[in-house]
DNA sequence: CAAAATGTAACTACAATGATTACATGTAAC
DNA sequence: GTTACATGTAATCATTGTAGTTACATTTTG
């Protein structure tokens, strides 16, 4: 399967705090941008928020960013609102066969290449910020018309 | 979630018909190591034969390699099994609202970061060949010792 | 033909996702 | 304090992909 759109709901949630972040962002005008249901903003906002990247709370309309944007990486959103499951973006099978060679060592071998691939696919994610995202928005935008 | 198992299961195929290339590798031998059904592994095996990995034939019993596993890399099994749905890694909400700045933009503009990201990954898979987990898994299997 | 293995389809159980509804909790204004 | 409104959260549901299982058609060999 594919890592969850919690990940992009995401960064579009922190793009749009900035962005209009004149506007009062309640759940329900951010669902409306994202266009789904106020529930599911309100359950990533949370995680945001616990990762404090967001100020928000509860009987205080709207949400605002916790911190500068540039200061936000893509992969503390992707950590925040985990997009993959306990950060294991790749499974193995359990349980091979312990009397045979491969079945044996075959976990920890296939280990070692699946962390390499996870981390290099992090790293990409720490090199680029909301401020990239935002800076991008307003260029297609601009170029728009 | 996360990236499907089929892709070690298909490693751990590759690496057992390497270094059990002179038994007879049926379906259900090999059933036997991955430790699941023969008929999950028949199900790869096609997989990775359409990918022009392994040789193998309906009644004839056994597969063997197709390629040289110094020339197998971990990306073409990736690949092969189909470890994530349609070459996408990364979901992206859908349907945002087109009336807003940030709604009309978004999807293009996570797609860049996506892109990177995957193809990162997938770059940290193209440098390791089946060869290198064979290598690893004997090496281990020394070390038991 | 008979035996044995592969190729496949159908079915099941399970898990995660994302949407939706409902309601408890918390805050501010009156 | 009560009312209005927003957030926090739990329960439910439909959907989807996974992985296992069974069954059977197909193909080859003896």
């Amino acid at each position: 399967m594919s890592i969850s759109s919690r990940f992009s709901v995401g960064i579009h949630i922190l793009a749009l705090l900035e962005i209009d972040k004149t506007e009062l962002n309640t759940s329900e005008n951010i669902a409306m941008s994202v266009n789904t249901n106020p529930a599911v903003i309100r359950k990533i906002t949370g995680m945001l928020k616990k990762a404090g990247l967001v100020y928000v709370q509860p009987g205080i309309a709207g949400a605002t960013l916790a911190k500068d944007i540039s200061d936000i990486t893509l992969l503390d959103v992707y950590r925040a609102v985990n997009a993959v499951q306990e950060d294991e973006l790749f499974s193995v099978h359990d349980k091979p066969n312990p009397d045979c060679l491969v079945g044996r060592n075959i976990q920890d071998s296939v280990e070692i290449s699946f962390s390499a691939a996870q981390r290099a696919l992090e790293k990409e994610l720490e090199h680029r910020t909301i401020r990239d995202v935002v800076d991008d928005i307003l260029n297609k935008e601009r170029l728009r018309k």
